[in-house]
RNA sequence: GGAGAGAUGGCAGAGUGGUCUAAUGCGCACGCCUGGAAAGCGUGAGUACUCCAAAAGGGUACCGAGAGUUCGAAUCUCUCUCUCUCCGCCA
């Protein structure tokens, strides 16, 4: 969420980037300001007339004490009408504070000066580059047709237990998935100075608010019942990323400053409902409502957030070296931004099979957005309580990693060439049918 | 799921309607003392919002969360959340 004063004291620099992502949000400031003052304005007259309450009950207290209780009936009298007031007052501030508040939790973050604008993804500048296309003495195979002829994803079984878009992995699929989770994993916790956590798959709702999921994208979740209590609808959710569960793990704190940085890596299940994708790119592994990622999450002091994000893609962009798969990174422009972020880079991986890029890694600085919904702060040397910067990353999503990797080492004879990285958890150095 | 106990500042812990502006202890920071330290002594120390052009300085709220009773609530009432102990069930 914005910073109130800073919507307060400069308006139109606020209304002018959030215009950038083209979305109209820039209209709401308006409101909030509204809301804002008369806040303020009912705030000082409350406040005001509470210190008076405070300051006849004392007096009333003393005369008690004394035994002149005709005098203290005659100011409990003449307090009980400011007691009305008060109460009245204070819904007043409590309804326009709720209405700023939620106003506040709906606007975008502000597109960092960095960020080129633009409309679309057409407007995402490439920043690099690594490696090239795969040239192959053959017409390359999707990954379906390869999936199936190797037994490494059963489609039909998987629709068959959940519906569409769930896979069911089989024999060699189901071990390279799991390969490729500890091969993540181990490459940032030894090599890039992560701390791993295994965190909660079902999320509350004040978690899917703090990362900003929530409440604009509420439609996007699976939303948890216990039992056949309906009372429980709207409390628990299935996570669409560990960013939600992990970037909310010091929510609520005052961290020291020597705490940071402090870098996690996670893997999970990601849960996504992709309400109204249905029909769109569904066949195979790329849109599914199911699939594992390893993810990255960074809280920062706010100076070294730009160098965290570029070491954070970087790291990021180590996994597709390591599995020899050719890749570009993009900057995206601001009106192809997540709403929590003020800069994002995506890792899109080449997918011979397919023909084009697939992203596999999305990583955003949301400066100190995220943190000022989770109220997350640091105190510095100088005793200021300051707003930590949370950055997320993928690192990597599965699924499309799957894709690229079995797409790019398939071998004319149909079997697929396991990177050296990979051969120790996998056990092999082929996969065959 | 059942029964019981509890939630107070960095920590421990007192406080059952009115100088609570939350005692006391420990820890912390600074100062005095010292050759230096310890001890001792002294001082200070939370969070948020808000008023003021700003600074200085005020005000309000916060004792797990929310609502209520009252002129006045850490304290009384109700609801919720979480923690602990025991029992049951269970991977």
């Amino acid at each position: 969420m914005l910073d109130i004063k800073l919507i307060r004291d400069h308006p139109d620099a606020i209304r002018q980037r959030l215009a950038l992502r083209g979305a109209g949000d820039e209209k709401l400031i308006d409101d909030v300001l509204a809301f804002d003052e008369a806040r303020r304005q009912a705030l000082t007259e409350v406040e005001t007339l509470k210190a008076t309450r405070n300051r006849v009950s004392k007096e009333i207290g003393a005369l008690m004490s004394q035994k002149k209780l005709a005098e203290a009936e005659a100011k409990k009298a003449e307090t009980r009408a400011i007691g009305d007031r008060i109460t009245e007052l204070d819904k007043k501030v409590a309804g326009v504070e709720e209405a700023r508040e939620k106003l506040l939790l709906r606007i975008p973050n502000a597109p960092h000066a960095s960020v080129p604008p633009g409309t679309s993804s057409a407007d995402n500048p490439e920043v690099r580059c690594w490696g090239q296309k795969p040239e192959f003495g053959f017409p390359p195979k999707p990954h379906v047709e390869l999936c199936m002829a190797l037994g490494l994803v059963d489609f039909d079984r998987g629709a068959k237990l959940s519906g569409s878009g769930f896979l069911l992995y089989t024999g060699w699929g189901a071990r390279l998935e799991r390969a490729l989770i500890q091969f993540l994993l181990d490459l940032h916790t030894t090599e890039h100075g992560f701390t791993e956590v295994s965190p909660p798959f079902i999320i509350g709702r004040h978690c899917m608010i703090g990362v900003g999921q929530f409440p604009k994208f509420e439609d996007q979740a699976y939303a948890v019942q216990e039992g056949l209590d309906a009372g429980t609808m709207g409390k628990l959710y299935l996570l669409p990323t560990a960013e939600a569960p992990v970037a909310n793990i010091h929510r609520e704190e005052i961290l020291k400053e020597t705490q940071l940085p402090i870098r996690y890596v996670a893997y999970s299940p990601c849960f996504r409902a992709e309400a109204g994708a249905a029909g769109v790119g569904t066949r195979g592994m790329i849109r599914v409502h199911q699939f594992d990622k390893v993810e990255l999450i960074k809280i920062v002091k706010p100076e070294t957030g730009s160098d965290e994000l570029e070491e954070m893609v970087a790291n990021a962009e180590k996994v597709l070296q390591l599995l020899g798969l050719h890749y570009r990174v993009v900057l995206l422009c601001t009106g192809d931004m997540g709403f929590a972020s003020a800069k994002t880079y995506d890792i899109e991986v080449w997918a011979p099979g397919q023909g084009q890029y697939l992203e596999v890694s999305s990583c955003s600085n949301c400066e100190d957005f995220q943190a000022r919904r989770m109220n997350l702060r640091f105190k510095t040397d100088t005793g200021e309580n300051k707003f930590p910067y949370i950055l997320n990353g993928s690192g990597t999503a599965l699924a499309r990693l799957f894709v690229a990797l079995i797409e790019t080492h398939q071998q004319a004879d149909g079997s697929i060439a396991v990177p050296a990285p990979l051969q120790p958890y996998l056990k092999t150095d082929r996969i065959k049918p």
